[in-house]
DNA sequence: TACCATCATACGTATATACGAATAATAGGA
DNA sequence: TCCTATTATTCGTATATACGTATGATGGTA
């Protein structure tokens, strides 16, 4: 967690907050992302920069993909974390877009079972459980 | 408490988080905040013209004096309130300022009940405490 | 009414910020 | 190596924002 005003800063945004409130559930990748919330991808791209820059959320590398998730550790990062999931739900485009991002993601598990990438999904659903605790979420629809 | 971007929005600034840590505390009048955080009078004014735009602070006249308190209500009011009061340790000016005030208003009240405006002081202390649900706060420095 | 204290608002300016369009960088497969 | 998918970065522009300076508005007292 960086600096407090740059973390406040970063909050200060909706396109920010739309992404944060994605992150809020569970990881997810860009470009997944990009297609739910429908954001150009340089844009896209940079306000994730910003974020990451701020300190509130990390990503890693699977192949080309990028996921990135929420980093919320420390006091402050404990504290902004319940406040946005007390928050949220009030942020207009907040339960658009988680339904749409559930909607997604469905659609997108039925098309990598159905079709391609198995040995990427098996991947994802052996090995890389322990590494998303910030996948872990109290927030409901 | 208004649209929660504005919201945020407020708190992206420097100069009002030291406003808000002062508020933090127990409600001020303008001229105490202006002289303890070393602002600009017509600066000091439009921020607090902001926050009470984005509900965050409300005000109420005492002569010529504008006294201001924090206007933190309903769950994003409280959500809000606790968040601050956790992250606002951290921020860098937070503490000395509220040093400043405290001796400021020490000193202040040293000179009222020395020298002058003793019916205002009284009006403060026997009639107004009811009204000043917003000064309780458990920050401790 | 004149004067003073307190606070709000207008004007001008410098800087920050968000975004679109274009381009560059990285990874993976044939 | 070439091509494609994914993502990062650059460039230019419009808008927002923070601040200093000057002025206006409100309240209180002599």
């Amino acid at each position: 967690m960086k600096d407090l005003e740059k973390t406040l800063r970063a909050l200060a945004d909706a396109t920010r907050l739309r992404i944060i409130g994605i992150l809020l559930f569970q990881e997810a990748c860009v470009c997944d992302m990009q297609r739910v919330l429908g954001l150009a991808q340089p844009l896209l791209s940079r306000h994730l920069a910003y974020l990451r820059s701020a300190g509130l959320i990390r990503d890693r590398r699977v192949g080309t993909r990028i996921y990135c998730s929420l980093a919320l550790e420390g006091e402050v990062g404990r504290a902004l974390r319940e406040f946005l999931q007390t928050i949220m739900p009030h942020f207009g485009p907040f339960h658009e877009d988680a339904l749409r991002m559930k909607a997604h993601v469905e659609r997108s598990g039925w098309m990598r079972r159905g079709v391609s990438d198995s040995a990427q999904s098996e991947n994802r659903r052996s090995g890389k459980e322990g590494d998303n605790e910030d996948q872990s979420s109290s927030v409901q629809l």
